[in-house]
DNA sequence: GAACAAAAGTATGATAACGTACTATTTCCG
DNA sequence: CGGAAATAGTACGTTATCATACTTTTGTTC
């Protein structure tokens, strides 16, 4: 393969892509007391009844042990809460609280014209194409990992 | 603003699609003694003479002083050489070594396979106008930080 | 040509996520 | 059943990157 060919810096230029977009999103999140990835789990947790922290930290494409941190620090500012499973009591169930959903809105008013500037440029049917296709590499990178030790 | 499902939120998506990516690259990577962004300032500076720190920041999509520390890890396995400027003595020129080219071959060879798994039902035509499309979100996002400190 | 703003790099302390190892449950199977 | 293997979560030390502040050199302006 040439050392030219675009795509064989895929998997760099996302990270790349990424350390700026996180950084530029902290920076506008900062006095929300929030980062990123606590925006972004509670943006999963508003859309459904409770997770688990494994299946939140799946979603999040990180480990359980960063999960239970990140769900720590919500749990603290009263924005989710806790219970333990009624079935299975190994699993904490976690709620977004009424609370973090007004955060959610918060949040989202002030990320909008981030967004849109992020997408300047960029077609509805190319953002499209290009979350369909990121959701495939999602998929191929789980397939990858397998489980969570090895 | 619509609520639509979080994994189509794409500043998520695109965050979770690279926590899992770098952590399996790095576990891959391992036992070359390397992670993911050296591997990336590497290949970067394969492909041209020679970079400033703050050019290849810029690059890497980090910020210098990130960037410095990741130049001194490199040099210190000798994969790097530093120089100073000469019209500019500020400056300090990094520039790969014949180990760091040998290095990049070795590990190339052992990123292919993850590669092409990455990329499994992925069209070639998809792959590039992934790569386009996210050029153009990379230049959007520099263009809403602008300089270093702000 | 001297003073001051801008830029390159470095130092330092903080945080997010990691990897490994551990505990407490649950499930599987003989 | 009852013990082995799996799973959910937690603990703890490590690393990558951040943000801020500082030094050195350069460029600019009067």
């Amino acid at each position: 393969m040439k050392r030219s060919d675009p795509s064989r810096q895929l998997e760099f230029l996302l990270a790349e892509v990424v350390r700026l977009q996180v950084r530029i999103y902290n920076h506008r999140f900062r006095s929300t007391g929030l980062n990123q990835s606590q925006v972004s789990a509670l943006v999963h947790l508003d859309r459904v009844e409770a997770l688990s922290q494994t299946d939140l930290a799946s979603r999040l494409g990180m480990r359980k042990a960063a999960a239970g941190t990140l769900v720590d620090g919500l749990h603290g500012k009263g924005l989710v809460e806790r219970s333990r499973g009624r079935a299975d009591r190994r699993v904490q169930l976690v709620s977004i609280t009424d609370a973090g959903r007004d955060v959610v809105a918060e949040v989202d008013h002030r990320a909008e014209p981030l967004a849109k500037a992020l997408r300047e440029g960029i077609s509805h049917a190319e953002r499209l194409k290009l979350v369909s296709t990121l959701q495939r590499i999602r998929e191929n990178l789980r397939t990858l990992e397998g489980g969570d030790s090895p």
